[in-house]
DNA sequence: CGGTCTATGTATAAGTT
DNA sequence: TAACTTATACATAGACC
């Protein structure tokens, strides 16, 4: 419909195609109003361009969500309840970080040891032992610092440095 | 676009827009078809008749939920309901959870030190001085048991209860 | 990006079967 | 009813701004 026919397959000029939508984007709008008008019907158009803009239209007489809910009992598709399927799984997920980051957890602070066989002890060990060297370790650092700067104020080295030069 | 123009208002011969109707949904699902096609773009079209009849049109790359999650992303439009906000602040609370308990592990196991007091370090030495403890002690528990096993067997304990009585 | 113009292709109102 | 026909209104490709 205009100068030339054109095929209907992707337009590869970039600028042609997006003029293309915005045309015809604005007529499928306007067919939507007005079947809507015309045969008293409920429409909702939802477009998304290839760059991601989004345009919609929905006959007044309804509302999104309405329609939607309309949608799943005709079609028996469901819409949001598998979104909440995959919520339900990815919370299902978590939880079951959780639950083994808790246990482990818990091992660590020697808690709900019994369950575990004799071999299994050893690991937590090793973990706890080397944990306790590393904090131990940073806690002698500190000290070292702390003892470090009282005995360059006691020198005066603070003093010094600053107000000399 | 026929014979006659038309005026866009509610076609009152029930017959005649019903025609109407299924002429100009096919219409506008074609449109919509093309313009996925020639431009790359997604496209959603529910159509009710006035007398409940639907009919639908997604575009192929896509599905109608992907297409409705990115519509309310980019709207910012809730189309679901509170067990939506519901399950997700589950979910943040979860994570948040999870996130917690990671940096505890962590600093159990000497990692992410740095970012600490020295006051803090305490309480993480005293945790892992007390699990050490008790899994030392626990170990101690199953050697000695071992130990007693050995020797009942040694005895011939078990063989002797079991076969007596 | 928008909007305007115009030749031409399409959709469709109304008529016919 | 639905399917087919056709005259006409409308949409739009391409060009320009």
């Amino acid at each position: 419909m205009g100068r030339g026919k054109i095929e209907i397959k992707r337009i590869e000029n970039s600028t042609n195609r997006q003029v293309t939508f915005s045309k015809r984007r604005n007529g499928i709008i306007k067919k939507a109003r007005e079947i809507s008008v015309l045969c008293d019907a409920q429409v909702s158009v939802v477009i998304f361009s290839s760059s991601g803009k989004m345009s919609e239209y929905c006959s007044p007489s309804t509302t999104l969500p309405k329609l939607l809910e309309k949608y799943q009992q005709n079609s028996g598709k469901k819409l949001w309840d598998a979104k909440h399927e995959n919520l339900s799984a990815e919370i299902d997920r978590i939880k079951k970080e959780n639950d083994n980051m808790q246990i482990e957890l818990r091992h660590m602070k020697g808690e709900d040891l019994n369950s575990l066989h004799p071999k299994e002890l050893i690991p937590i060990e090793e973990a706890l032992q080397n944990g306790l060297t590393v904090v131990r370790d940073k806690q002698m650092d500190y000290l070292r610092m702390m003892k470090k700067n009282v005995c360059s104020i006691h020198r005066g080295d603070c003093w010094r440095r600053r107000t000399s030069n």
